[in-house]
DNA sequence: AATCTCCTATACCGATGAGTGCAGTAATGT
DNA sequence: ACATTACTGCACTCATCGGTATAGGAGATT
């Protein structure tokens, strides 16, 4: 027979992993004490080596449930990016919506952590990658390549075409969000992404098509 | 009067951030240990003390010879960059120059390690920024500016127009740099970094010029 | 050649932090 | 109500690592 798990267990384990991140995010892997862990979280340091065989161990857990959540922004990025048509008229939405689930969230924070990690937890890092920006990237390789075929991008490699799109849209701010935990102005991110989605239609509409539907490109 | 350096006292140094480097860039800051950079140097671990106070003041000294190194490299790249006057001729030989100064010659590692440790560096890491990708973005802007001026491109904004241009060349290979020490491949970044500088000039060249010159865009 | 400075080797100190042991206490499931 | 299970608090061990002490030897400068 299956037995309910202590109530105890699951509340303990909730704030270890609440303060865990807090405190991993802030102080990165070797920096961030078990103590430091256990006072935060307001519970004995035992306990959590009664839930957690290793501050690794810890680490691993509370790296893979703060994936688990930005696999849910990830997720419903991918479904809107799934029912583009027009790109002219949506693109400008998927890339502030890409803008605002990259650069806010504490997203930011997890993947400068990861890249600290990256020699010692090289399977995180691998899993988040994985799971979040590589999913997107290939989201928007399979838009490009059906707007494509459709005529309404001229697309010659839709892989490049998603790279070109996420880094026109993200690419300054992800870049200067790895120095320094200062996330910039939300203003800033929406006309940085403006900007970026309007030079990628300037890159990928084609002429006739501009002209067809009176879009003008600048 | 000035008297002269004793020779083992520039050998010394030399062996020792020689070994800081490699160590540093290898290990991080905190990982690497002062006996490990001693070993690697041939070098008593009291030499190193005898040189620099700290571990940190060994660290900082270290880093900042780094930068002066990637510093040639940007200067020349500036230096190219300020005599570009017909972007669709030049701008490809500028975009294979950004991309080999930025993903080759250990300044990926440099990145890393700066980006990893910028919550207890963060002076370094500010100083790398200034004086190397800020650099080279100043220099770009400045380009697109007068480029804009002259009618070659159609700028709206200059800064805007520097960051698409870097990220559209370095973006992917530069994210991607940040997990995991695997170099990409040179005939990769040469591919992509001309995919970036064509995707580039087919949003900023004015529809006419490119007819005039007789350039397709694609 | 003589003196002075720097390097080496080894042993050591002190702090920090991961992980354990244990005895007592409180919550939980049945 | 009772047995079980988990949490607490504290003291403790052990390993690592930054930094120092010291004595002797090698290289530099004049």
């Amino acid at each position: 027979m299956i037995e309910a798990e202590d109530r105890r267990v699951i509340r303990s384990r909730a704030l270890i992993l609440d303060a865990a991140t807090s405190v991993f995010l802030a102080e990165g892997y070797t920096a961030a004490t078990v103590d430091q862990v256990a006072q935060s979280a307001g519970v004995a340091k035992r306990t959590i080596y009664n839930l957690y065989v290793d501050k690794a161990a810890l680490f691993r857990a509370t790296i893979l449930r703060s994936i688990d959540i930005a696999d849910v922004f990830t997720s419903t990025l991918v479904n809107d990016v799934r029912s583009v048509v027009d790109p002219v008229a949506e693109l400008p939405r998927i890339g502030a919506l890409l803008a605002r689930a990259v650069l806010t969230q504490s997203v930011l924070p997890l993947r400068r952590l990861l890249i600290m990690e990256s020699r010692s937890f090289p399977d995180l890092a691998a899993e988040y990658r994985e799971r979040a920006p590589d999913a997107v990237l290939r989201a928007l390789t399979d838009l490009f390549a059906n707007l494509g075929r459709a005529g309404h991008l001229v697309i010659d490699d839709p892989v490049v075409a998603a790279e070109h799109f996420a880094f026109l849209v993200i690419g300054a701010d992800l870049d200067r969000g790895m120095f320094g935990p200062q996330e910039p102005d939300p203003d800033e991110i929406r006309s940085r992404s403006a900007a970026g989605v309007a030079a990628f239609l300037r890159a990928y509409v084609p002429d006739d098509r501009a002209r067809r539907i009176g879009w003008t490109a600048r």
